[in-house]
Parts: structure tokens; sequence; C-alpha cells
DNA sequence: TTGTTAGTTAGCAAGACTTGCAAATTAGAA
DNA sequence: TTCTAATTTGCAAGTCTTGCTAACTAACAA
């Protein structure tokens, strides 16, 4: 998506300085569609580079999402997900084990009735339910429940 | 919504006891549309009756959504919210005020493309804006921002 | 290359919301 | 009234996130 050199770009014309740390993170989070968690990137960013602070996992995310690099996503699991899809779309979550999908939807709901004249900026769906894999899982033995994905693992 | 009586039968069949704490806080409830926190509930709650312990406003609103009473709304606050409308409809939250207001909306919007086979079981869809009010007051006056409600007032 | 400095990181404390736990209290039945 | 299981409280603790600040460093200039 951004070569070496557009993120070197990037970066400077925001006066950020092009640091390691922030390199790795933009790596990272741009080759990982599972709308991970500051912990879950923690933990991937902690394994090329041993010693970095999940302090500094929140404040990079935060400042690339600030730039419009990245979407929070709330799913409503106590964690904010980070999104590097910018593109307009919606989440599945599945109930069984966690997993967070793209999903588009036909046509952004509008608001009916009394609330029509509301002035809306953003519009968040989220569908909770079983997954693909899950949901044939259950089916075939319906009192298994998959292990439940977790955003923090201690 | 429930006469004193069919509420002590509503307890009663759950082997719940008919407690002041939970007379107290359902009626507040169902009379509350504004889509309160429990820290909400809890201020209310303590001026009709002085010394109810926050503990108690999470557990009783804990039963009541397990028993069906009511809706466990996450409009990305923070804090849950509690709605006694169990009703099929959606939320807006002013981000101005912080407000936050039931709305209907055409259809449940539906999963397309490769996620369509996802077994769905519940949809949320939070819309973000600007309340009526707070649209035509920055209108009035752009650089003026209305105090944000918060939940916790401390 | 070296010095300078504004920007950045790491570590830890603390804030916000929520839940676990156990002792004290009480509704409801006998 | 007595008894007991259910409930309420108060407090500690858990989870996610942010505030603060001393130590560090990328970037620029000399
Ligand atoms: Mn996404
Ligand atoms: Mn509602
Ligand atoms: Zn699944
Ligand atoms: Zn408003």
């Amino acid at each position: 998506m951004h070569s070496p050199t557009e993120l070197a770009q990037i970066f400077r014309e925001k006066q950020l300085k092009l640091t390691p740390q922030r390199q790795l993170l933009f790596g990272l989070l741009h080759e990982n569609n599972a709308h991970p968690s500051a912990e879950n990137l923690f933990e991937v960013a902690s394994k090329q580079m041993p010693g970095i602070s999940l302090r500094t996992v929140y404040q990079t995310l935060g400042e690339l999402a600030e730039m419009g690099e990245l979407q929070l996503v709330d799913v409503g699991d106590g964690a904010k997900r980070f999104d590097p899809n910018m593109g307009e779309h919606h989440h599945f979550v599945c109930e069984s084990c966690g997993s967070i999908h793209d999903v588009e939807i036909s046509s952004t709901p509008k608001i009916r009735g009394e609330g029509a004249g509301y002035e809306v900026n953003e519009v968040g769906v989220v569908f909770h339910g079983k997954c693909t894999r899950c949901s044939a899982a259950t089916k075939r033995s319906p009192g298994h429940q998959a292990k439940k994905q977790v955003a923090r693992t201690k």
C-alpha cells in the first residue's frame, strides 16, 4: 500500500519522526486484517522489537488514526480494534470464536421517522452471530463451544 | 408498563425477592428513556434511597437484562447504557452533547457479498452526528461547542 | 562528524468502568 | 417470631486506556 519512501513522506509532512517503532507498527497493521487490539499488536511487535512499550503502541495507533491511516472499530468487547481498511464497510463478530470480519451491506442504513433530520456523520453497524466455521461446528457437535479469542491472554 | 402486582409476579416467578432496591431501580429505569448509564441511575436512585450501593445498581440492572426487561446498549462512549425499550430500534448519538436517541431505520441492514452466509443473531446500528438542538446551535454560532454530557460527573 | 533540540519512547501511576468476594443484612416462608 | 436462602454492601481487584515525565533519539544545521 505504501512504499518505504511514501511512508517517510507521510510522516515528514506531519512533522512526525520516522522512528523504528512507527515503521514497525505501520507495517504490522497494514498486513493484518484481523482487527487487532492494541494488546494484539503489542504481542506481535514485541517479537520483532523486544522491549517496545505497550504505551507506544497506543500512542502510535492513536496518531495513525488521527492521520487517517486507520480506523478505530468498537465491536463492544471491551478493547478498541484497529483497522487499516479505510473503505466504507461494517463488521461481523462471531459470538463463538470472537473473530471479526469485514462485511458490506446493501446500503448505508437511513434513519426514518422523527429522527430523520439528525445530522449524521458516521454510521456504525456491527453484526453479532456465528462465523461460517463456528456455525458449521455447532451443527456438527451442538454442545461444543469453540474457544473464544480474547484480546489479553494473561 | 407494569403494575406493582405484575412487578411482584415477575420477580416471584424467577425466585427473586422483591426488595426496595429492585422496585426503585425497576421504576426509575422504566420512566427514563435517556439511555442512562449505571452511574446515572445510581445518582438518581441515591436521591430517593440514600445509601444504595453502586454495586447493587450494576447487579440489579444485570439481572433485569437477563430477565429480558431491558437492553444493554453500547454506543462506544465507555459505559454501558440501559434501555427499557425492548422494541427493535437503533441509536443516534450526538457528538456535541452526547445525548442518545432512539431511531428507527427502514429495514435491518443485510450483509452482502462473501459474508452473506454468516449466521446473524443481532444487528447493532449506531449513528453518530449532531442532534437537532446541537445542529441548530452550531449553525447559529459555529465556534461554540455545547457542553458534553458525561456519565460520571466526579 | 558533531552538536542541538524538538519530538518520541518507556515505565509507571492513575482514571474509568465493571466484577469478584465475603460479611452483614433482610425478604419471605414456616 | 424464627430460620434461611437470597440480597446488599463495601472494598479489592481486573481490564483497557491515558497522563506524566525522565531518558532517549531522529533530523537538521554547522
Ligand atoms: Mn474492518
Ligand atoms: Mn433505545
Ligand atoms: Zn467463529
Ligand atoms: Zn446534541
